[in-house]
RNA sequence: GCGCUUGUAGCUCAACGGAUAGAGCAUCUGACUACGGAUCAGAAGGUUAGGGGUUCGAGUCCCUUCAAGCGCACCA
């Protein structure tokens, strides 16, 4: 069948039946090459709305109902469509022929754990860049909201076809690892932490582990490199433990380690944005709308650390990468100007090429009052602790619904002593519920599958409601990947499960008693069946489990 | 001072410029001697921070005031 969802096929049936009309006379202004055709929130108003006529209704100088009357009298008798109406101010609502709407369940049945799947990003080659946490401490709170959210993004966006390449990038280099250093060889001593250095229980014990694999360990460098590659290693240990996977762990270090920089260098050199002032090197970035001029090279020969921002642009799209995705913490929001303006001196388009995705920072309240994090102080909370208290799904599930860009504020106690009113398990016992009627119905030898679709008699007006949000899947994916907002994924998941709950309490799918199993009962089984494939689908799109039993 | 982000129910948060602004939690009232009650039905709860504007139509776009958070280094 049609890979063509069937809301794709009636837009495209409305938008010709409006060209012929302008041939024919009918309408004399410009069709727009995209209408809105949605689901409309009331159940009286059919299975899809259109608003085009409203739309069209000025430039053709006709009143909107006269417009909505011409698109009806071009819809009638179209073999997907049941009926039509004009409703309000010009709102043309669609209802669906049974058989139409009953198709989808075929194509989930058929395409399994690929229902979804779209090829809106086809071809296009994204670099995901998230967390990119200091390899000086174990990731915390603000880390943790990117490491569910900048999976999950990675994991949609190839379900829309991209081909992503999913990076951390550490920052390996500078005067924060010396620190890192100098406070793990003084916690070794049994000296004071230095001047802004890292407090913590976490330095005592990387010391202890540094003088116990290296008893003759005694430099600043010895701690600071034995150091980072514990830390490093906790940290990828503990984000395996999450479900998140990066591609490329990419050293900062190491874009001077093979002169790579210098190769950068000469790129931004010869696209004429180099200068030099005061004896430093500096990137013109206020020729793209930056706020001022950024230094690359310091007068004492030193690099900036923006001189690494540079080159590791660079190095993401001669790797190959057509767009690059940037999720920043809200801290560093004022870094998008000057990461654009690189792009633009790189001889990219800031609008296309790079996409930088700011995420507001977590709050987390407990006893009641809001904890203030630190990592100089030692009070974080960290993405261990997190998942100890409530789980690996809670967590993912809960810092992913949100949108990034509004902060959230997480309350440990509510989550740590009521887990199960935090809606994940609502999407999940959805998921855990269908798999017992399953079960109960193979124990009854009843038959459900492709061949037992039987959309006519799939009448209900639960089951109606329960075909459209299944046929919505598609459209959920492919908006979440072009919007770069996985949240829509849980919303999604989170309201087909309350659609199949209601369905469930209004629809017997079992026979009851002693009465024979009929086509009604497979057809409802089948209906079951999708369902739970698209609740799987939507949770394995979150990293999230869709458990058989709970 | 300049800039970015945010302001929606008691709380946490949704809502491609679309119809009566929605969920969950909390509160109140109900529902299986038949599929998993981690569920369902219902009630209550709102001047979408305030004020202007754009248009067929604004929580959404523009201007402005207020409030909160965060940025404005030859630090990383």
């Amino acid at each position: 069948m049609s890979a063509q969802s069937i809301q794709d096929q009636l837009s495209a049936t409305i938008l010709e039946v409006l060209h012929s009309a302008k041939s024919n006379g009918l309408l004399n202004c410009e069709i727009p090459a995209a209408l809105t055709l949605e689901r409309p929130k009331n159940r009286d108003h059919g299975d899809y709305a259109t608003s085009v006529a409203l739309a069209l209704a000025k430039p053709s100088g006709k009143n909107p109902r006269e417009v909505a009357q011409i698109l009806i009298d071009g819809l009638t008798g179209n073999k997907d469509i049941e009926s039509l109406e004009i409703a309000g101010p010009g709102f043309v609502n669609i209802t669906l022929a049974k058989a139409s709407q009953g198709a989808v369940v075929s194509a989930i049945l058929q395409q399994g754990n690929k229902y979804g799947h779209g090829n809106s990003l086809n071809g296009v080659a994204i670099n995901l860049e998230f967390i990119s946490a200091n390899p000086t401490g174990p990731l915390h709170l603000g880390h943790t909201r990117w490491a569910a959210v900048g999976d999950a993004l990675g994991r949609v966006l190839s379900a829309a076809g991209a081909r992503v390449t999913r990076e951390f990038y550490i920052n390996d280099r500078g005067n924060q690892m010396d620190l890192f250093g100098a406070s793990l060889q003084a916690a070794a001593l049994g000296q004071p932490t230095p001047e802004n250095g890292y407090h913590g229980d976490y330095i005592h014990d990387l010391a202890k582990q540094i003088v116990a694999d290296h008893p003759q360990a005694k430099s600043l460098e010895e701690f600071r490199d034995y150091g980072y590659a514990l830390q490093l290693k906790q940290q990828q240990g503990v984000l395996e433990n999450f479900g998140t996977h990066f591609d490329v762990w990419f050293s900062e270090k190491s874009l001077y380690d093979n002169n790579f920089f210098d190769h950068s260098m000469a790129t931004l050199k010869s696209n004429g944005h180099v200068f030099e002032l005061d004896g430093a090197t500096w990137l013109r970035t206020t020729d793209y709308g930056d706020d001022k001029d950024r230094v690359m090279i310091k007068s004492d020969g030193s690099f900036a650390y923006f001189a690494s921002d540079t080159a590791y642009y660079i190095s993401k799209r001669e790797r190959g990468a057509d767009i690059c995705i940037y999720m920043l913490g809200a801290d560093h929001h004022g870094y998008v100007g000057r990461l654009k303006a690189i792009a633009a001196c790189a001889g990219d388009d800031p609008e296309y090429n790079i996409h930088i995705l700011i995420g507001q920072l977590v709050k987390i309240m407990e006893g009641g009052e809001e904890v203030k994090l630190s990592k100089r102080a030692g009070t974080i909370i960290t993405l261990e602790e997190l998942v100890e208290k409530v789980g690996v799904d809670a967590a993912r599930y809960t810092l992913i619904r949100y949108p990034v860009e509004t902060p959230m504020i997480m309350d440990v106690d509510l989550l740590r002593s009521h887990t199960n009113e935090n809606p994940v398990y609502y999407v999940q016992y959805a998921h855990a519920r269908i798999c017992a009627v399953l079960r109960n119905v193979a124990d009854l030898k009843i038959s459900y599958g492709v061949d037992q679709v039987h959309p006519e008699l799939l009448e209900h007006e639960r089951e109606r409601e329960l075909l459209g949000a299944l046929a919505e899947f598609p459209r959920i994916v492919a908006g979440a990947a072009e919007m770069r907002e996985p949240h829509r994924i849980a919303r999604y998941a989170e309201e087909l499960a309350g659609i199949y709950h209601r369905f469930y309490a209004d629809c017997r799918v079992l026979p009851l008693g002693d009465e024979k199993p009929s086509e009604l009962h497979s057809a409802r089984a089948t209906l079951c069946a999708a369902t739970a494939q698209v609740i799987a689908n939507a949770l394995e799109l979150l990293g999230v489990s869709a458990p058989e039993k709970m």
